[in-house]
DNA sequence: TCTGGGGTCCTAGGACCC
DNA sequence: TCTGGGGTCCTAGGACCC
């Protein structure tokens, strides 16, 4: 047995974050990308979501519209790729296994970055041992990262950034008991501080606080009554004090969100169901993985956000009308992670949602008041067809999962449609799917 | 006309993150 | 013509309770 009360160890948090990871998951297949700018796409083909190197030097944005640079993308051979959510998401997980060999203390933030908790050493030990998460990354995986070592969550991110930047391209920054630090925090204009985003920092620059050390140096009251108890959070743990502890992911998740842009405006009730059906099925294969059942399901639909050209009859008048976006809840009873049962509740959402006249761009579907499955609730009647229905759905996932998705389906959806995203330039899904693996000649 | 005080729960919306 | 998807946390305000 442990004792609860020992002194805890002092411990260090690093952060360790893939470079350009959906660019560099593209060049790990296709070497010839390596030095080339690259730019991967939002589904959609929409916006830009990753850059190389190279294609941020060339002034393109992160989130830029792609129509925007399209002509920049074409002078300078840019190469453009759509995205491969099923490829990152595999490589995701292979870098997660090396860096867990490093800690049995861990937390996944998102697809391409994690937290470490080290135990804290030399200064000097530190950066070796930063230096060997990267090499190791890189030898089993393929993939450049950089660390960031820290005091704190968000000081190991002031630190991984600035590694990123550094021109000697070393990719390793220490900051603990580093003389370093204030100088890091000078360099580190208010709006790079996690936390701190596009809204807080122009106030706080409006009030002359323009880096991460002016802010660090800001007044306790003064922070929480214009920035609440996150931005007072921020402020500590630029102080070095700890207030962000390392979460497990996925340990209590409060909500599943399915949603798609639609390649071409949906305005049938029909096509508006088979779109929320297809998000339906796909949420309810995530709650089944993630062994969560959800109590209520809510399904949004809007127009673009941009402007909204009614047609037929509403469009007569010829005035542009408001963008519109709708949400309804329904609230399911018992919790449930059934397919079918979502569905029926789902359908009924549309028809309350639906009205004519408006070409939808939008729609999804959330999933709320998440429990784990096993601890649902038991039914007082219908037990029978509910125990099938799981059942049912068990073997549906089985076959999908061998035979590829939709393979088996429920109800009444068609998988094609309008609404499909354009997806003109997906690499192959190299590591799920045996069609698409690489071959050599 | 006058009209307490304190608590909980829920939801919508804002801000932020990658 | 063409502008992503999936999450979290916090607060304010209303409904409701005693």
């Amino acid at each position: 047995m442990q004792n609860r009360l020992e002194v805890k160890v002092s411990r260090v948090i690093a952060l360790i974050d893939a470079n350009n990871f959906y660019a560099s998951c593209e060049r790990v297949f296709d070497p010839r990308l390596v030095g080339r700018p690259v730019v991967v796409l939002s589904n959609n083909d929409g916006c830009v979501i990753a850059r190389s190197a190279e294609a941020k030097e060339l002034g393109i944005g992160m989130g830029e519209p792609f129509f925007k640079v399209r002509d920049l993308v074409k002078e300078q051979n840019v190469v453009v790729r759509s995205s491969n959510y099923e490829l990152y998401g595999d490589m995701s997980s292979r870098l997660m296994d090396v860096l867990e060999q490093f800690s049995p203390d861990s937390e996944v933030y998102s697809i391409d970055e994690a937290f470490l908790e080290l135990e804290k050493s030399a200064p000097g030990e530190l950066r070796k041992l930063g230096a060997e998460i990267r090499d190791r990354v890189r030898r089993q995986t393929g993939l450049p990262v950089s660390v960031g070592i820290a005091e704190t969550k968000t000081l190991a991110k002031v630190a991984n950034h600035l590694a990123k930047r550094s021109r000697r391209a070393e990719s390793v920054l220490n900051l603990v008991e580093s003389s370093y630090l204030d100088l890091a925090l000078e360099r580190t204009p208010i709006e790079e501080v996690w936390g701190v985003g596009r809204r807080q920092s122009a106030r706080l620059r409006s009030y002359g606080i323009l880096t991460a050390l002016q802010f660090r140096a800001a007044d306790d009251d003064w922070v929480r009554r214009k920035m609440t108890v996150t931005g007072l959070r921020t402020v500590h743990e630029l102080r070095q004090i700890r207030c962000l502890e390392l979460g497990q992911s996925h340990a209590h998740q409060h909500s599943i969100i399915v949603s798609r842009s639609f390649g071409e405006a949906v305005w049938s009730i029909e096509e508006l169901r088979a779109a929320i059906s297809h998000f339906t099925t796909r949420g309810a294969e995530k709650l089944r993985k993630r062994r969560l059942a959800a109590a209520a399901l809510s399904i949004f639909a809007r127009t673009g956000r941009y402007k909204f050209q009614p047609s037929g009859q509403a469009g007569r008048s010829g005035q542009a009308a408001e963008p519109f976006s709708g949400s309804v809840t329904v609230d399911l009873g018992l919790a449930t992670d059934s397919t079918l049962e979502l569905m029926q509740a789902a359908q009924q959402a549309v028809s309350a949602i639906y009205q004519p006249g408006i070409g939808y761009r939008k729609a999804g579907i959330i999933l709320t008041g998440l429990a784990p499955s096993d601890n649902a609730p038991l039914r007082l009647w219908d037990t029978a067809r509910y125990e099938h229905e799981r059942e049912l759905m068990s073997r549906i996932d089985a076959i999908n999962a061998r035979h590829g998705q939709d393979t088996v389906r429920c109800g009444i959806f068609q998988s094609e449609g309008r609404w499909l995203a354009r997806l003109d330039q997906r690499s192959n899904r190299f590591t799920t799917r045996w069609p698409e693996v690489m071959t050599l000649r």
